[in-house]
Parts: C-alpha cells; sequence; structure tokens
DNA sequence: GACATTTATAACTGAACTGTTATAATTTGT
DNA sequence: ACAAATTATAACAGTTCAGTTATAAATGTC
C-alpha cells in the first residue's frame, strides 16, 4: 500500500513485486516484448520514460494502478 | 477506486479529479510549470507521454498511486 | 575464489515527447 | 443563437526515449 509519488518510487514497488513472482527482468519483459534493458530503466526510476512502457510492464507483473488523494484522511471518503 | 491500467483509463481519472476541484487545464498545469497543451494531451491519454510528466501533473492535482494485484480477490492480502 | 546468473550501461537509429507560441474547435452560460 | 471561456490541435527546435546488440558490473552459488 505504499503511496507512489515519483518514477523513483515507482520502480522500486515495481522491482518489489517482480521479485516477489521470483522473475528476472528478462522473465518478466518478454511477456510483453520488453527488452531487459527497458525493464532496469524502468526499476531504475528514470524520470522520462514512457507512459505506455511503464503500463505494459505493469500488465506483465498483473498489476493494476489507482489514484487517490494524498494525506486522505480516512478510507472511506469515496469520491466516485 | 477505479482500475487504471492504460493511458486512457489514467487520463479520464486525471480529468475526474481536476474537474473535482474546479480547476482548468490551464489552472492546473500552473502549478508545476505545466503548458495546457501538454494537460490536454495527458487527459487525452497519449501513450507516449513522459512519467515525470505525468507525476508533476499528479502534484498538481494533489493525488498518489498505489499498485495492487489485479483481479484482486480480497482487501487483506496485504503483500507489504 | 571461481563460475554462472542477473542487472546496469553503452552506441546507434528512428520516433515521439516537452516547451513555446499560436490558432482552431468545442463547450458553457446568458 | 452569441459571446466568453475552455480545450484540442499545429509547427518548430531541442531532448530523450524504445529497440537492438553488445559488454561491463554486480550478485549469488558452490
Amino acid at each position: 500500500m505504499i503511496p507512489v509519488t515519483s518514477p523513483e518510487s515507482l520502480g522500486k514497488v515495481l522491482r518489489h513485486y517482480r521479485k516477489n513472482q521470483g522473475l528476472t527482468q528478462v522473465e518478466a519483459g518478454a511477456k510483453f516484448n520488453l527488452p531487459q534493458k527497458t525493464v532496469s530503466t524502468i526499476e531504475a526510476g528514470t524520470a522520462g520514460i514512457r507512459l505506455d512502457t511503464v503500463f505494459k510492464y505493469m500488465a506483465a507483473l498483473g498489476l493494476e494502478m489507482h489514484l487517490d488523494p494524498r494525506n486522505k484522511p480516512s478510507d472511506d471518503e469515496a469520491l466516485w
């Protein structure tokens, strides 16, 4: 449930999930034709990575994203 | 709590939050020096937008991101 | 310590972004 | 329906990515 607010923190979270699944960068990237180099770049937190590349990698790891207000006072403050 | 898995859905959610705050694209973008054109591009769901640009815009709207496994069976399956 | 696996880094090309400025198209309110 | 406000689109220059291939560095195992 770690909040992600930067390319760096996103890279760390993605790496965490990948390792949790016992995958190497090559294995994880192969699912969506991302070369190992690109996976490395994503996890390193490079600022300029393209959004579609990130979503491909999230798909490879079976992840989805949620957006929430920062400093959310309580969880029952639904906006949708 | 809508799950985001593509640039398109991300753009829609960001637009939703912006309008909820009563901001125009110019007003929201100005907080982080993003020109109106860039905000429009983000909300339109352009695939190749750069990740740092997205995070700037999220910061302008006071949002943070969370990653979760897709088809999460139950909410008490914490991984962290 | 040596070997094998995994990850980081490099050079090159083509493609597409951001920022800037400006204008067209659309939406909103009266 | 008109005017004002908002959003979408365009051209240009500069920057940087993705992909490919290859290699260096780091990590882990015996």
